[in-house]
DNA sequence: GATGAATGAGGGTTCATTCAT
DNA sequence: GATGAATGAACCCTCATTCAT
């Protein structure tokens, strides 16, 4: 579906309020005054506020698709350095989507809205299987260990993430994050080095 | 505060209808209905919709006090041991009161609940300190390594828990949980020891 | 179902703006305005815009149960006398409820109301069956003549008073009928009159 | 006034919906998409919704002039065969435009459509003085009954196919009027012979 | 103390119309 | 001349809350 500016204005607009104040928490008519148009645009362009919202899912999530192969086949590289380049592209890619997943955890409960969530799932599955058979490949390698239950270690993954960006007023008091430039630098760097070294220790014999 | 039947039977309410359809997706009406109590019952006991949550937010937190220190000043308990203890009762507890902590995840961005969630971090900021006071224990003792980020600990151990949690249908799916006594199982077995796992590996020098 | 002063008031309102401006054209501002309430009460009485609809027919249909049985039945009067008071009878009936008759005329054809109208059809189908009975008995009795359509013979009656209820401004003009007193006389009269002597032209042998 | 051919594409859809929802329960967006144009054009080619309305009326009208002069004139041909074409004129006229005649009848009583009636109601003056003056003719040639209200006829006439039309659907139950051509069918000879009938039984002295 | 009735504000949506091209 | 985009007003309805009893 082509988008023209306004639309992609709006969309911009309803990420913001839906991922701080929730989709229900939400007005269109906030989104209306904040993405300066009508407040009949969002019906004229989208439909509807749900169908506006199922547009903004779709149209983030189509954009996300994860790389996660062309890092797990480079084989000329070790488990471990690939281990790491997969953490800090999860983290990169799920800190720049980090509203459009916010909003996703919210409504994911919404039983209203499976048929939305569908590419989400497939995605989620997709991206599941492609760390598995790494994880699998790297354990035949004996270079992973087998003690591990790899189903969680994606919710390890990004909900560390995720918990830290909702306590973000915690760490950016205790970190002295002043700026969101601080708060980027902070994922980039210590957070995503926790989890590397998190999924070190849990899989590799390395210390 | 004392409560009476009829207001922890709308708190009760509440508390599921908030954590399933968001504070604001929640009208006071469905809670009135729900509880099968007259609407303007919740404005004559609480005030507010607004001071229903705080009240609901304060009741439950002052329940779930956290005895951390029980198990830290057990030192007669390895730090292996006591770290094991520490990540299990963690993940009862939020298992236990999920859905507080479910919508306090979604209303800590709003802006306009700053006061209410004053007690939360508090208590967030006095376990950490608890945990972090018994972590630098073990490594003086050297029971515990030193490159470790303490304070993303608890984002990884809550954070795991609430990953799940929120995409419980993909683990309902993929690891057979019919029930809700599965799924309890599975928090307190798999999931547990998942954690107990990660938290050695990237403390202790075990393998 | 019960109806307290206010919604009866509602009722009054919605079925002369109904009749007058058609169901579409009337909004709940307009009624709650001339009906002198807060908008929110028609919902909350009634439900909705359509179901104040549905209960005003339901309301008032229930009201006009016809007595032609107790005309009919009184067999010691002559069939021509009989006729005349079941005539003079229906145009009473519908001129006292002309209004509720103009909507359902307007909303018969709505394809969404079937339900509604279930009652006014099983009426419709009980009126038409009292009265081919008595044309039929006056026919066995040749007191009537028998080259007559009978389920024609009420179109020719309601339709000649709602024509002349539709056009009333012609009548009004023409018969200088200036107050709704004039108007009441008019069809209690020479409307009523006129029909009679249709029926009686039709069906008898009089002249 | 010139009409082109999209012009009265957009009169056809008009007064089909107009006669089926009435005017306020028509949209001109559905006019729009059920003629196949674009909505800016109903504005454009007619000013307004209210003016489309005005156009329609006048338009179609214009249509409808009656000849009822021809038949009356004939006076080779007797009262009562005069008066048997007549009815049968008037009702062939009227349910060929029993839309328009629909839409004239809903928005008769709108006080803001003054204006565009006045046609409406010269033709019915018009109309009426003819008829009017061939049953005074036909009463001082003593083929006619002189105790007749005149002014109440053409009620009865238009009145009962109206009624008939509003009530289609009972009659096509029990006619089993299948197709719109049974229904015709049925307007032309039943409807049309029990009017015929009537209006004999009320005027002449046949039986 | 407790509650059904009632309220004003605001919700999402659709309306007829007009603008810019 | 014709049209897709855009508009402000109004639509019906539901919201959280308060009133009167």
């Amino acid at each position: 579906m082509e988008l023209n500016d306004k639309q992609l204005q709006i969309l911009a607009v309803a990420e913001k309020l839906f991922a701080e104040l929730g989709y229900a928490g939400t007005s269109v008519r906030q989104i209306a005054k904040e993405a300066d148009i009508n407040i009949a645009m969002i019906s004229y362009y989208f439909g509807s506020k749900e169908k506006l919202l199922e547009q903004l899912l779709v149209h983030r999530m189509s954009n996300f698709k994860f790389d996660l192969i062309d890092i797990i086949k480079h084989d000329d590289r070790s488990y471990s350095k690939r281990l790491e380049q997969l953490v800090s592209l999860y983290i990169q890619r799920i800190h720049k989507n980090n509203r459009i997943y916010r909003i996703i955890h919210s409504e994911l409960q919404s039983p209203t809205r499976n048929q939305t969530f569908e590419l989400y799932h497939n995605q989620k599955d997709e991206n599941f299987k492609t760390l598995e058979t790494f994880i699998k490949q790297g354990q035949q390698a004996e270079a992973f260990k087998t003690d591990v239950e790899i189903m969680l270690l994606i919710p390890t993954l990004i909900g560390t993430y995720f918990h830290f960006k909702y306590n973000q007023d915690f760490f950016v008091k205790n970190y002295k994050l002043d700026s969101k430039k601080d708060i980027d630098q902070f994922v980039e760097t210590t957070l995503t080095k926790h989890l590397q070294s998190t999924f070190k220790a849990l899989l590799t014999y390395e210390n």
